[in-house]
DNA sequence: AAACATGTAATCGATATAGTTACAAGATAA
DNA sequence: TTATCTTGTAACTATATCGATTACATGTTT
């Protein structure tokens, strides 16, 4: 089992996105950065967009960024590109016997511990920002 | 995308297993409990022997653990079903462009952090053991 | 020997991912 | 207007995983 690396992407797209500002960045020129196919690019700018995160126009060459690099949180790409739905990173059996005292209760009992779990790896992306990302890319760059 | 239930199976085995500790605990009768065919618990029973949690002998019916319940925690179960990979828990694109500013440094400045989220939710699991769980289930039974 | 249990392999349907091709519809420049 | 480029989508493919199911070899007990 694996997180879809869409999410890695729609960090990579945006960063890209901030990095070249003064060009217009096609879907084309963005899939030769992450290395896919263009088509790929487009379904994940289609969510950042409907998250209101960036602004694309039909025919038009280029995306921005709706808002600042600070104001845009790991949390919201997570949430934008549709990775791990509310609450349901974790599955629980379904119909588990209801007359045995285990059957009966191990759903109650488990749900608030795998929300918490799942609250505790999404408060990591509620912390960090765009700006983070942006700025620890430029970092590298300096030093080389 | 969702974690396998394996996870929420592993942890209402080994509760019924204690609960039920004056009987023994067959395949089938376990497979009742979770609604699911005894096939599939036998795979789950295979795993957690393997990770040392219970003890279990071809041909004999039955599985008792190995440890006390306050001695295993639910991130030990959480290993055992091999759910998630160590650090793998988010996929990375792959071959981002080296010439590319982000490219060439997207997967170093992810990483850290996805193993940042991943690490956060596994806390949760390794602060809970099997005796938080059965506790909980008994209370509940009170009540009623 | 008969009955019952575990261990395990093979198969199946369902679902999700990532890639690919194709094309309609919008925008722009000659 | 026409040609060209771009986005937005739909359709299809290969691949992978999950959970269920069947089947059977192997071990245990009476």
């Amino acid at each position: 089992m694996s997180i879809s690396s869409r999410f890695a992407v729609g960090i990579h797209i945006l960063a890209l996105i901030d990095l070249n500002k003064e060009t217009a960045s096609s879907s084309e020129f963005l899939a030769g950065s992450v290395n896919t196919n263009a088509a790929v690019i487009r379904k994940i700018m289609g969510m950042l967009k409907k998250a209101g995160l960036i602004e694309v126009q039909p025919g038009v060459a280029g995306a921005k960024l709706s808002r600042e690099l600070s104001e845009i949180t790991l949390f919201d790409i997570y949430k934008a590109v549709n990775v791990v739905e509310e609450n349901e990173l974790f599955s629980i059996h379904d119909k588990p016997h209801p007359d045995c005292v285990v059957g009966k209760n191990i759903q109650s009992t488990i749900e608030p511990i795998f929300m918490a779990a799942q609250s505790a790896m999404e408060k990591v992306f509620q912390n960090l920002t765009l700006e983070d990302i942006v700025k620890d890319i430029e970092a590298k760059e300096h030093i080389q």
